[in-house]
DNA sequence: GCAATATCTATAGCAATGCTATGTCATACT
DNA sequence: AGTATGACATAGCATTGCTATAGATATTGC
């Protein structure tokens, strides 16, 4: 009933280059037939592999989600869970930085469908984690009876994406970007009741761990 | 010398009608044939009046920028700088939610080149003078010797545009959107000192004012 | 008033794009 | 062993942005 398999091996390596091509050239630098040159195949590959151009590009995002899965995985948990929010943040913001083509594809390209939604959930989950540790831990009290950590999730995600996507717009430098994160997100937890004498040591926490972040990641 | 001017009404009507196009249809509905067949001219009119492609999309984003603008400038500056803050942010998310994909072209789709830089910025200085009105006011006192509006308005704008950019890559609902947008704000206005009782009262002296808003805007 | 000229517009065509129809071949089941 | 089924290669289609060439038109000098 099977006559001849899919070679796994090709579509592998249609995903990995065309992650490539769009880490590098951006999306508008992925062609189907420059693809299809650079992988050594012939254009219909992609077609019986993935349908159309648009799902390949959703497996490319999704390669990307599974990129920033894993270097917000490296963050492990410590005693400080607002020194491990803080380190996720940082994660985010590099993986971003670091293919801010891929960061595009991923979120700024167009609107995100439901597949993406599920992978992009599944990474989201960390920083809820990061944020109920942070509650439980006493470190956030204004907040009072209202301990909803998606909520404050999704503060905390929307001021990182927001200066993630104002400096890939050119609209801000890399060195604003650092610093608006810093300062907004230390606003925040100020805002949530953090101590800033807390908060100060938390952030000098964080600063030495940062080699975390950077496990040799192939994140080109 | 100048034999035959341009005409201005050609002009005008591509860039009106591409921004029509780009609002309905996303950036790619705004192809070169659809638009000079719609508008009822050539081809040539395009590279004539602007170049290129490319340099009409600079339009069409000037275009938006214009509007946000123009929306910006209906806040009314009261006794209560901290309510024109909040309506300032309202109308920035207004703007962008009655229009995204306009919005998308002017922040989303590409790096951010420095034509567009400059109109941007005009507008950021309606949060500029936002901001610094708040801190005359003392109602910002947790931020000690550093008054630097222009700073606090980069992450109030980083906050608002990162929720936007959420609810345009449907992330998040629109119900969700000002939920995190108000609760977001509001957290980092504590975090900068501002009195949660103060506070409440310019939420609900913004909310009054939101007619502010839609003064028979046409955003299409 | 009228030709001269310079600029805008219309038509046709180019390379490149995503996609599909058709053919070829290797592989797995009977 | 024979056959059928699905993966890969080739060729072609419609559409894209853009350009070259011709034609139309308005302004200027006399």
């Amino acid at each position: 009933m099977s006559p001849k398999l899919a070679d796994p091996a090709v579509r592998a390596s249609l995903i990995e280059t065309a992650a490539r091509i769009v880490a590098t050239d951006g999306r508008a630098g992925l062609t189907l037939r420059g693809l299809a040159a650079e992988v050594g195949t012939s254009t219909m590959a992609v077609y019986t592999h993935f349908g159309s151009m648009d799902q390949l590009r959703r497996e490319v995002r999704r390669e990307g989600f599974a990129r920033l899965r894993a270097r917000l995985a490296a963050v492990q948990e410590s005693e400080d869970p607002v020194a491990d929010l803080t380190l996720l943040g940082a994660g985010y913001y590099l993986s971003a930085t670091a293919s801010p083509n891929l960061y595009r594809a991923m979120f700024l390209d167009g609107p995100v469908d439901e597949q993406d939604f599920e992978t992009g959930l599944d990474t989201f989950t960390y920083l809820i984690r990061g944020l109920a540790r942070c509650i439980e831990s006493g470190r956030f009290p204004a907040l009072g009876s209202s301990p909803d950590p998606e909520s404050l999730a999704f503060e905390l995600w929307a001021l990182t994406h927001g200066v993630v996507s104002l400096q890939l717009a050119q609209l801000l430098t890399a060195q604003q970007a650092l610093e608006y994160l810093q300062s907004g997100s230390r606003s925040l937890f100020v805002g949530w009741g953090d101590d800033p004498e807390m908060l100060k040591a938390s952030a000098a926490r964080a600063e030495r761990r940062l080699g975390e972040l950077n496990p040799a990641m192939a994140d080109a």
